[in-house]
RNA sequence: UGGGCUAUCGCCAAGCGGUAAGGCACAGGACUUUGACUCCUGCAUUCGCCGGUUCGAAUCCGGCUAGCCCAG
């Protein structure tokens, strides 16, 4: 007796291989699929990376999905990925943004291309190894609420999935924390059991954004100035590129006081440069908004809401400005608030919603 | 050309006869399924150059060189 078909999708990761178990022992029939994302020069590189969607990947997948006795596939999702995920990356870099790439990824290739062709070959679900959890609430949407753990929750990189997608979508990692994930995948033998987390982004394995923006946006990337806020001229910088808000390393300014990246300035290519404190507001604006918990902001909606992935989250509210934009208001001040990364709204423990920093 | 001042790590800067602080920058590491932030560690056998005094000098003396300021 099945509870119905599911599609995994198997990084090669511990996380998703131990999803993949779950489902089985809950009475799922589970299909394991790895994403063809990407055209990887370097096999070395990215498997020693353990990168969430490198391509060592359909290897271990493959010997993780035997093991479990489960099919395994592999769908090529590579156009999808270069215009959805890689394009669009390098335009909000080119454009003075910081972008999120493993949003991107999540909303357009695993949520769209990867479960409409799941929901092709017959799936009633798509699941993943995130660390998150899919709930139906009794105003009959459908919520992510935060992992079990607060050590381990991506709920933030998942903020813009869709009622329709959320729906289709099982997360049962959700429910464990990562040492308990890592005691299962050991229980069952899997050789992935100790693989180390995935960080960067998979498609830069040496960590040089600058440099693979260069090399694969065929765009010029001009030198300018360092300004202060009034103008002022205090040095060169490389590029656009390789800055983003809040930043200090790498500016080679020494003012005899750490300072840090308050603005970029695509229109004149100017990098403005602040003190520790000119990088607090306690307001920003966004748009592309999506809502989970809630169907709208009604009014004045008060949540915690998420600057950036590693952020614990501050007191703030949320109105609405525009037919697709809404200003958040904090308490209190928050460090950096960067165009192009999401801000996502919590409300206790489940995702209200979110949006993108303008 | 006279007179004065200053020359210490890439930048700023302590030191004032007893055997080179600190900050910034930079490098490496930790943290992290984005970019950042943060944290930890490292970073001048040598004090513009050449001599001298002294048990001992970056610190005192002489000369030279360079820069700055004032005279002209």
């Amino acid at each position: 007796m099945k509870k119905g078909k599911v599609v995994v999708g198997m990084s090669g990761g511990v996380d998703s291989s131990v999803a993949a178990y779950l489902l089985l022992e809950a009475g799922y029939e589970v299909i394991g699929v790895t994403m063809q994302i990407w055209q990887k020069e370097d096999d070395d590189t990215a498997s020693e990376n353990g990168g969430c969607c490198g391509l060592s990947a359909v290897e271990d997948a493959a010997r993780v999905a035997q093991k479990l006795g489960i099919p395994h596939y592999v769908m090529n999702f590579r156009d999808e990925f270069q215009e959805k995920v890689i394009s669009y990356f390098m335009d909000e870099y080119l454009a003075g943004r910081t972008p999120n790439p493993c949003i991107a990824c999540n909303r357009y290739v695993k949520w769209e291309s990867l479960l409409q062709r799941s929901l092709q070959i017959g799936a009633d679900y798509i699941a993943t190894g995130h660390y998150a959890r899919v709930e139906l609430l009794p105003n009959g949407r459908y919520a992510l609420r935060r992992s079990a753990t607060d050590a381990k929750d991506q709920t933030y990189a998942l903020y813009s999935l869709t009622q329709e997608q959320l729906a289709r979508t099982l997360m049962p990692v959700g429910d464990y924390g990562k040492p308990q994930i890592r005691g299962i995948a050991e229980k069952l033998g899997l050789f992935v059991a100790d693989k180390p987390d995935s960080m960067e982004i998979c498609f830069v394995p040496d960590q040089d954004y600058a440099g693979f923006i260069r090399a694969n946006s065929g765009r010029e990337i001009p030198e300018g100035n360092f300004v202060r806020a009034d103008g002022t001229v205090i040095g060169r910088h490389k590029g656009i590129t390789h800055y983003t808000v809040g930043q200090r390393k790498g500016l080679n300014l020494s003012m005899g006081r750490p300072v840090f990246v308050t603005e970029i300035r695509p229109e004149t290519n100017e990098v403005v440069i602040g003190d520790a404190e000119d990088v607090f507001t306690d307001r920003l604006r966004c748009n592309r908004l999506n809502f989970m918990s809630v169907p709208n902001i009604g009014g004045e909606l008060p949540v915690t809401a998420k600057i950036r992935y590693n952020h614990k989250g501050a007191s703030a509210v949320v109105r609405r400005i525009g037919p697709d934009e809404a200003e958040v208001i904090f308490e209190e001040q928050v460090r950096a608030v960067t165009p192009g990364q999401a801000v996502v709204f919590y409300d206790g423990e489940y995702v209200a919603g979110g949006g993108t920093i303008l």
